[in-house]
DNA sequence: CTTAGGG
DNA sequence: CCCTAAG
């Protein structure tokens, strides 16, 4: 049911009146117009930007058209967009992403197998975080004679209107983290900060995959929410493209700071809805545990920021610390970074008391942590009291253990903040 | 809603 | 990662 079918109805307001006349063509017309006249927009640094909201089919439904942004993407070459900077806080290379896992997820369409494809390639940019660089550039060149032709998953060929993409080997190289001290200065927060925006970039293409089929006991009621809170947090780095619809427990308002107006149509939120009604009817055959397979594998970024987190805010000041340190990344609760600090005070006591296993766990399996940020762990973790330590290993430092231990449980010292 | 704890 | 209970 378009806009055309509208005719029909007699008590529909007068402003959509207007359309009864329009013809498809003239529509179509002006779409070019404007399309065409938007390129010159854009090439011209003097026009404001919000020119290009209206262009980015955002004020498409207002000419009658329920474009999406995937119809909208196939035939359009977006390689001229210009970096709009502060708009948005979204670059053409997001742009790009957003449009490519989006394509790529159209193109999937229940194909869960490539997930693990890309899983067995270990595409994922955790393996790739503290090699050296020549290591990855070994790496990277293995994978550009990738026999499987995976490489033209997420370069070009899959997007044929989109010119100029970032070929893979860029992208990994872009996961290489900047290899710095273990020591947190404020400037290094701040950078770590400031590079948040780009946090989805290094996401493995295996969690855009297969995560829009999710199942759940409490889905229905917070559908709306979540749908809501997905919208608001795509927003983030493009207002169009949501390609994360995995519906988490709750809204995740508080966590994500809304900037703009509402700029999305029902027809998203609709879509968003049936998308839902899907996994429903897949929810019967594979109910199995595919719970672990959307894991987001935290990368050594990751767990610096939230290292970070913790020495400013303290253990326990999760809320703060998602606030603060994980703004742009939607996934990512305080529970999963509670989570993570749980884990990674586990490592960092198995670290410790046998350094060989952990030398060659390190070794062998590369997603480990690298050691420094493990030392950091089991300094803040002497630090901050967690009760996670109570079962296991209590009384075996005789030197700080009575003093962590009157104080273990409740006594919070989480009020600790350091500015 | 946030956190703690267990699964 | 998920779920639940407690404040």
């Amino acid at each position: 049911m378009g806009p055309f079918g509208i005719d029909t109805t007699p008590d529909f307001p007068d402003t959509f009146a207007g359309f009864k006349s329009v013809s498809v063509e003239n529509v179509c017309h002006s779409v070019e117009d404007k399309m065409s006249d938007m390129k010159h927009f854009l090439m011209d640094p003097n026009h404001d930007n919000t020119a290009v909201d209206s262009f980015l089919g955002l004020g498409m439904e207002n000419m009658g058209l329920s474009s999406t942004m995937e119809e909208f993407s196939h035939g359009f070459d977006f390689s001229f967009l210009p970096d709009f900077g502060g708009l948005n806080s979204c670059s053409t290379k997001d742009v790009e992403a957003g449009l490519k896992f989006e394509i790529l997820d159209g193109f999937l369409d229940g194909v869960d197998e490539v997930e693990d494809i890309y899983a067995s390639h270990d595409l994922s940019s955790i393996g790739n975080h503290f090699l050296p660089e020549t290591e990855v550039k070994k790496k990277v060149s293995e994978l550009d004679g990738d026999p499987y032709g995976l490489m033209n998953l997420s370069s070009e060929s899959f997007s044929p209107g989109i010119s100029g993409s970032i070929r893979l080997s860029e992208w990994l190289k872009e996961t290489v983290p900047h290899a710095e001290s273990q020591n947190v200065s404020s400037e290094k927060v701040k950078d770590s900060l400031d590079s948040n925006e780009s946090e989805d970039d290094k996401k493995p293409l295996s969690t855009f995959i297969g995560s829009w089929v999710k199942q759940g006991k409490n889905r229905k009621k917070n559908l709306l929410n979540t749908a809501c809170s997905r919208l608001d947090s795509s927003r983030e780095r493009m207002s169009c493209v949501s390609y994360d619809f995995r519906p988490r427990k709750g809204p995740m308002k508080k966590y994500i700071h809304i900037s703009s107006e509402n700029t999305f149509s029902d027809d998203q939120l609709a879509s968003s809805e049936s998308e839902d009604d899907i996994s429903v009817v897949t929810k019967t055959s594979r109910t199995r545990s595919d719970r672990r397979k959307h894991q987001r594998l935290w990368t050594v970024d990751e767990v610096m920021k939230l290292v970070d987190g913790i020495s400013h805010f303290g253990v326990g000041k999760w809320t703060d610390i998602k606030n603060h340190f994980f703004h742009s990344a939607a996934h990512r609760t305080p529970v999963d970074i509670r989570d993570k600090w749980r884990n990674l005070l586990k490592a960092s006591y198995n670290d410790k008391h046998n350094y060989r296993e952990a030398e060659e766990k390190r070794k062998s399996v590369a997603r480990s942590i690298p050691k420094e940020i493990l030392h950091r762990v089991r300094e803040l973790a002497s630090l901050h009291p967690y009760p996670f330590s109570k079962s296991s290993c209590f009384v075996h430092d005789s030197s700080r253990s009575r003093s962590d231990s009157s104080r273990s449980r409740s006594t919070s010292r989480k009020k600790k903040k350091r500015s």
